[in-house]
DNA sequence: ACCTGAACACCGTTCAAGT
DNA sequence: ACCTGAACACCGTTCAAGT
């Protein structure tokens, strides 16, 4: 059985996690991930050498928090897809829950989907938002099935839904979605416009 | 008249554009906006505290950058704004221009948009941005009147054009957008799915 | 008016040495 | 096996002092 994170005891049981925790935290709490490797070590309550035990080096850390970040957003999309409601309100639901993600963890999302940070494990990240990208095309899919939505390739639509929805995400992220900027509910109307672009008519 | 920036002479004519310059040309060769002041000013041919003299830290340095790229694009999108085009290619042209602009200038392009950089000229910036959703709101103005585009508020419509554009030039940025992800030619596919929302029925 | 050099308080990273 | 302390080569920023 494993400990909670306590402060500053012995040999410390699980430094790895605690100093993946108190990243994640000071993420959070700066809203930025250019923190530095020494504090994170102060917060786990261990010397600043101590993380190279359990990280090459700060890009793997930041590497790893990215891969957590991929892991909740993921969650949070199965969690709106588990309903009985039509693909198209779905698909609505799915980019609404994407788009408050961005908005409660801006520095994580930033992190998850900017190069500079963890160009060591690249090729895994990417395999991580491709994990992403697989649950939209499999909904775009099941509403082609239907008949909801166009009979395109599919990966096209889904290139398309994931882009609209990502920088409405990163633009909102930013607060450069604000009504007196762009109107009152410029996400609806958006994702309202694409969904006339992909389904057919009635 | 101004002289061409040199290396290393008497007082240095215009130290600051060459600061400019210099950093423009690092963001451009690293691929990143994390170079080192001290580097910028090497690179100038001046000592490290320099600088401090025409910009009051690195911060408002980045935040220069990132006018200086607002500008760039917004040339850009004027250039391909300038035809005698149906409104709906134009939107086509000028969408591919920018995503353009974003892969040519990755690095900027992520400077431009992102929140830990200049905090200090925030408002500034929002300002350049805004001047880039103009030119979405006037094109499409422009296309309600012919009625080529749906009668809609302009505002969320160019939010909707804005913010694809903008997820488009992210991701395929990040080498998220690649054929064998995504299929081929996907921006061409989702800004033609972004048309058939924006566009009446004829 | 503009620039330099030394100085301060930090980093990331390494490595001998400790438990 | 895991952690510490000192050390190295850097940063950003400040400030007296130079031209």
């Amino acid at each position: 059985m494993e400990d909670q994170v306590v402060e500053q005891p012995y040999h410390h049981g699980d430094l790895r996690r605690a100093l993946i925790d108190a990243a994640l935290a000071m993420v959070k709490e700066f809203k930025s991930w250019h923190f530095t490797l020494r504090e994170v070590a102060r917060r786990a309550g261990v010397s600043h050498a101590a993380p190279y035990r359990h990280f090459p080096d700060k890009a793997a850390l930041l590497s790893e928090l990215a891969k957590v970040g991929f892991e909740m957003l993921s969650v949070e999309l199965s969690a709106a897809l588990n309903n009985n409601l039509s693909v198209e309100e779905q698909l609505t639901i799915a980019a609404k829950a994407y788009i408050q993600f961005g908005n409660v963890n801006p520095a994580l999302y930033h992190l998850m989907f900017s190069r500079d940070a963890g160009a060591s494990e690249e090729v895994h990240l990417n395999e991580r938002a491709m994990a992403t990208l697989n649950v939209l095309t499999s909904l775009l899919e099941r509403g082609q099935r239907q008949g909801v939505f166009k009979d395109r390739p599919v990966k096209g639509l889904a290139a398309a839904c994931w882009s609209l929805v990502h920088g409405l995400t990163m633009l909102s992220m930013e607060g450069l979605l604000l009504p007196e900027k762009v109107g009152d509910q410029p996400i609806d109307s958006a994702l309202n416009t694409l969904l006339e672009g992909l389904m057919l008519e009635r």
